[in-house]
DNA sequence: CAGATCACTGATGTATGCAATACTCGCCTC
DNA sequence: GAGGCGAGTATTGCATACATCAGTGATCTG
């Protein structure tokens, strides 16, 4: 009976286990904590109702991510990233989404490209009805499903890691609220396919650049700072 | 007094004080420990004359580095890359170098183009008189150089965490030996240089791109995932 | 003799106590 | 009244003890 029991539950990875340090990440960028908050150990032992030990793991990680200052005998501190490290990090975007749609078009035929085509389809669908929830979520899953397909374990963890640090979700609602961008962007993923599907590597690198590049500029026009303060430091 | 003492030995991170995390990546890069090696944190604790706190952090780091592999409540080993994780690593290393060429061919000109000038001309020498360790020193500092000159601080932390996890000094140091590739690769030096002073972004990329690339064959050509036995896992 | 069970071992995972120190606020001095 | 000084406090940094559990080998059973 026990062996039936372990089988089933034996992975619980899978589905809706959060890890204390997704928790934690999930908190600072949940937008409650201002930059320059400090974010006491002791607290976040008592809510998360651990001891400071993993608390303080989870921490060091998010300071290496970017998320958190941490300054030595003082505290830690919500890090508020600056506009300038908001355009570097989406020139870094920029390279890694343009390398991924460029090795995809050297794969050849794989079947994440009808992920890719459904998604367009159901892009399109979502603007119809104006959902732009709906939008956002098919938005992320594409630039998500390129970066996989493209087929580079490391480039996921670098591009994973670089997605922490831009706390791509409050950005990207604010963009996609903007009537007009929405289809122009899913255009933009479709002329990418295209070029994937014809296995134009070169042509899908700088489609998904410019494309990358474009929606980069509407994020940045109508966020100063992301909240006016500058630097904490 | 001790103001002045305070403000004299305050800031010992510019002049050789290796960190935690640096000597315990350097024992495992040293190459003593060959993969599938256990690395017992309270072994590493009383090597260092630290707790097994801090060694735990570095290890933490070190596993996100993919230096090293921690399976829990079994124990951390050393982690061999695959070939197949290094061929990766070189295409990101591609798109991270292009990328920095790119930008600073934008730039214009700085001050980081007669670095690169001179290490250049200094390449040239250290090839006549066949001194393979400091060419190979020059070439690392040349893409060094070129990476910071990028001015992209976020570009700059990805390809440290890049650079980490190839491991470099040893392969590099392998692919230097082979003769003929030495001025070839100079020659490639010099062209990118030339294609960045001329304002070209997109010639610069390019060609950095080809250059690393061309040195990527050059390493794979005669390394067998390194050491022969593959997975450990 | 083959197979499974179970206690043992060694490792990591966690909790907690103590040490060190940057910042703060009140007091003292000029 | 202003400025410096010093004790207090809150925080992180580290050390250590305990809990937990994967792997292993001996033992027991069929």
């Amino acid at each position: 009976m026990q062996q039936l029991s372990t089988l089933v539950d034996d992975d619980p990875r899978d589905l809706a286990e959060p890890t204390l340090l997704e928790k934690v990440r999930g908190l600072v960028l949940g937008g409650e904590y201002l930059p320059g908050s400090p974010l006491s150990e002791v607290f976040l032992a008592q809510h998360f109702e651990v001891s400071r030990t993993p608390i303080r793991e989870a921490l060091k990680q998010l300071q290496h991510e970017g998320l958190i200052e941490i300054r030595p005998k003082v505290g830690t501190f919500v890090r508020e990233a600056t506009r300038r490290e908001i355009v570097e990090m989406f020139q870094l975007k920029e390279s890694f989404e343009g390398m991924a749609a460029g090795l995809l078009a050297r794969r050849g035929m794989v079947p994440e490209l009808d992920v890719l085509q459904r998604n367009i389809n159901e892009s399109d669908a979502a603007a119809e009805h104006d959902d732009t929830a709906r939008y956002a979520e098919l938005v992320h899953e594409f630039h998500w499903t390129l970066i996989r397909a493209a087929d580079n374990t490391k480039l996921v963890e670098h591009y994973q890691r670089l997605m922490n640090q831009l706390a791509y979700h409050r950005l990207v609602l604010k963009t996609v609220e903007r009537p007009g961008r929405i289809h122009a962007s899913t255009d933009e993923h479709r002329t990418v396919l295209e070029m994937i599907r014809a296995k134009d590597a070169f042509g899908a690198e700088s489609t998904m650049r410019n494309h990358v590049y474009a929606s980069a500029r509407e994020v940045l026009t109508d966020t100063r700072t992301t909240h006016g303060q500058d630097q904490v430091h």
